[in-house]
DNA sequence: CGCAGTTAGTGTACCGGAGATACTATCCAT
DNA sequence: ATGGATAGTATCTCCGGTACACTAACTGCG
């Protein structure tokens, strides 16, 4: 599945071709009107507006006033679309400076956070494998080289960077999730008020789910209005795990 | 979307009565043939032989020997479908005792990594929500029992259940799409030979990624046959993580 | 200058999946 | 037995992804 679009370096896959952006931009034939660019750009347009669900090829097309089967001129097929969507809008890694690694692991959760942030949809994208994007491999790297001067070797740092960017992920998509539940549009308020939080505790019974009913009990799914422990609450994960990685770091420099 | 069913429990909505199967099972009328369980039944079975993906509503009902409509009247919508078919396949949490709230954490790991890898379909499942069927809860609860002498509080003992649950379900996608990578089905070796490891090797230039390109270069990425380190890069993420925990405790309890 | 070859975008048609609706079949309680 | 409730079926619509064959636009060569 997927045409073979020639390009530079002749052992690169199609598809990664695309994602590094390495076309060969033919000098023969018909100029094109369109490209990777605008495809993407507009596909990440609709994704913010109506989430990714509403991307449909018909529709990105239509935004760009062409028809659907044009674009498979630029992407090879929706999956590509959608790896080649999550790699733009996750955008370039920031370059950081930080005093410690910990500040600067800090620092990097805090900047994808913000970039998920623009880009709800991103937390959707199924991850198909590891990361392929140039900025992916970007946002990697700098991870990577927080971690330069800690003594850790390589596939210590990768650990981390797995645990690390696999709860950052984890986090927003939860938050995410949350925020959804208690979202009060008008008529479905009384649907949300006995939602999911209420039902669960009346499910949950103490003698089946000591622990959890606890929580249930306790409303910790639930969020008030009017503060944000949003914000604590990752950091307070994050703290957790850089903890552990304190100890490895402690463990090998002793 | 999705009809409502009435149930036991009134205020419960249908999609959670079904998945905690409160149906009051009706006295009038023609006697049903086929139930939640089986529908969900076929499908898992289904799942495991051809992926999420091979799940359509029209092949579960043909395993059945029904018609796809007919599923409706039990499931509601194939999303509900997936949902059941998740907690179904996590199965009932086992349980466990153990002499330290770390052993705990790692044979509670180690169970559900067992299912996941009976039903490596488990991964593809969007996160849609905080878990909300009973054997969700029931491991959910599991892993808060074996925290329960740590003299963490509630929240904390959430956060940590988030940051572990969401480690060991990253690892397991991250290993399985490993795998997949160097599955050698005669003709799509040839693929796989120069496929994305070294693809990657050769678009990750030293100088714009540095740390990113010393990992492609070691062949981070690469899994030689004969060995199997998944096991141990699993108990490393792992340990890790309990190592911050560890500390947390250490903290309260001072 | 114009034609040959190449590439971009279009039209159309197909496959297959989800789901709505209206139907028929079956069985219980009265 | 029969009427009301429930289970399963037959069809139909909508829509998304994609293959394929076509037309349109342009380039460089002869």
């Amino acid at each position: 599945m997927g045409h073979n679009k020639p390009s530079t370096a002749g052992e690169v896959p199609a598809d990664l071709a695309r994602l590094w952006r390495l076309s060969a931009s033919a000098r023969r034939g018909r100029p094109a009107e369109l490209d990777v660019d605008r495809v993407v750009g507009a596909a990440v347009d609709l994704a913010d507006r109506e989430g990714l669900d509403g991307v449909t090829l018909q529709k990105v097309a239509q935004a760009l006033g062409f028809t659907k089967m044009s674009l498979y001129r630029h992407v090879g097929s929706k999956e590509e679309l959608v790896e080649l969507m999550a790699d733009h809008a996750t955008g370039s890694a920031p370059g950081l400076d930080a005093d410690s690694w910990r500040d600067g692991v800090h620092w990097w959760a805090a900047a994808i956070r913000a970039r998920y942030a623009e880009h709800p949809w991103l937390v959707e994208v199924p991850v198909v494998g590891p990361p392929r994007g140039p900025n992916a491999i970007g946002w990697m790297d700098a991870f990577l080289r927080v971690l330069c001067d800690t003594g850790l070797d390589p596939g210590t740092k990768a650990g981390v960077l797995v645990v690390v960017s696999g709860y950052v992920r984890n986090a927003i998509q939860q938050g995410r999730q949350m925020a959804e539940g208690r979202r009060g549009t008008g008529l479905s308020q009384a649907d949300n008020e006995q939602n999911y939080g209420r039902a669960l505790a009346a499910l949950v019974h103490p003698e089946r789910f000591p622990e959890a009913a606890l929580l249930f009990k306790a409303g910790a799914f639930e969020t008030e209005p009017g503060e944000n422990p949003e914000d604590q609450d990752f950091v307070f994960g994050l703290d957790l795990i850089l903890d552990g990685v304190e100890a490895a770091i402690a463990r090998i420099n002793r």
